[in-house]
DNA sequence: GTGTTTATCGTCAAGCAGACGACTATGATC
DNA sequence: GATCATAGTCGTCTGCTTGACGATAAACAC
């Protein structure tokens, strides 16, 4: 058959983000309130529509410059300043998902360390970083016992998706290390895998282990006392990006 | 801002299916070709647009009921009939990808067990299995002498990812089960992992493993003895949906 | 100094994986 | 029918990794 533009439907693409980092021992995802219908007033992650010239990775990354002003991790650049770590998720296109017209959303993932305050278009109020499961929960209420709305669209799925993805890939990959500055100690670093599993490991075997791996930690000769007791070394992410084996999640 | 449609460029939305099976111990993908340009004679992955009304996943089940006759495995029946396993692998949309217009394709990975010949639209000279090797291969020669034209579009970097899907996630689920008939053995299981892999496992760990694991496989009490040697015992794919510990892929 | 906190090293037992020997039950071949 | 080849199944042994946990080290607060 030959080439007929009628023979298919128009459909928007967006890109949403699922925007990870850790703070305050706890993984917190960035949320936007929505100025406009449909679900103005509520919560929902930050997206925009692709550009007509415009790689899905690229509409990602501008995204994620324009709502944090993160720029992305090249991975051509092993040891690397503070960049974002970003990846495509999954891609939601239920009919029903937006009722203005068919979108399908290509949702990415992105691991920051933690960061200044953020920023939507300069509009601070309209965005902040919320605890993952304060996101999550259902018609519950948050932690200052304000009723909390779910988040707008398919985003709740998107968000629980996107967490998922990160809570496995810390097992296998070096991915953990995104969530934190240029440097860190292992301590930081455990606490990161305690912060995204919500588990409590063992110092000594979690220090034994990332230690043991080798291209997992580079250490950069410093040490810090920032998290109080005695001074710890710091290192860098190594070059390595998988980790065999793997670093196991404990048991529920 | 208001809602305003000329503030996104349209784009038409596309399923491919990357379509696994192992026939005569080769991992291979379901090729189709192309009757019409662009690529107009190449091989490249089935697929198609994605109907207005229809979600996804919807969509990607008909194009492969379509190109194979196969019905998608149902997650709430947990022993089933020989249905494909399907799942979404990744999205590409590239602005250049295809160069009639702006197509984002949003591939699936489909995994089957050996199955009848290929029809395509009831036309079988345009279908057929080949070994992933002979399809990725750029500019090369196939078994026969002949030269490789590469597939069409993107659809070697799609195939190229949904094989690295399969092969990594063989390793912790079940999912090789979907590659062999409802009953099997240990051995065809096996070859399943030789297969797609590419690598010899021994059989006695392997035996040790796969047995040992809750939940992986099911006795069916039955023997065959298809495939010459001593009886074996015949197996249903088990409830258990990931592996914990999981199957080790040996070092290259 | 004493107590608290965090980091780091070491020990031990249990479990799992890889290497591989041994035996079993079929069909094929002489 | 004896022999052989093939595939399946059960065991053994060794080394590595993990989880539990004791012990020591180096900072800060009082």
């Amino acid at each position: 058959m030959p080439y007929d533009p009628s023979a298919f439907p128009p459909f928007a693409v967006t890109v949403d983000l699922v925007v990870l980092t850790v703070r305050r021992h706890a993984l917190c995802a960035l949320a936007v309130r929505r100025g406009e219908p449909p679900f103005q007033g509520r919560w929902a992650l930050p997206g925009g529509f692709v550009r007509a010239d415009e790689d899905l990775a690229q509409a990602a990354a501008r995204e994620l410059a324009e709502e944090t002003g993160l720029r992305v991790h090249d991975p051509a650049v092993p040891v690397q300043d503070n960049g974002a770590h970003l990846e495509q998720l999954a891609t939601y296109g239920d009919p029903k998902r937006d009722p203005r017209m068919r979108v399908v959303s290509v949702a990415h993932l992105a691991l920051a360390p933690d960061l200044p305050a953020p920023r939507a278009g300069g509009d601070a109020s309209n965005a902040r970083w919320a605890p993952v499961e304060e996101l999550l929960q259902q018609g519950g209420y948050g932690r200052d016992g304000e009723p909390v709305a779910p988040l707008a669209f398919d985003h709740a799925q998107i968000l629980a998706d996107g967490v998922e993805r990160a809570r496995s890939k810390i097992e296998y990959s070096s991915l953990a290390t995104a969530f934190c500055p240029t440097e860190f100690t292992v301590g930081e670093l455990r606490r990161v895998y305690e912060a995204v599993w919500g588990v409590a490991l063992d110092p000594r075997n979690f220090h034994r282990k990332v230690t043991g791996t080798p291209g997992f930690l580079v250490p950069t000769g410093g040490t810090t006392t920032r998290q109080g007791g005695r001074p710890a070394q710091l290192f860098r992410a190594g070059g390595a990006t998988l980790l065999n084996p793997p670093m196991l999640r404990p048991e529920v």
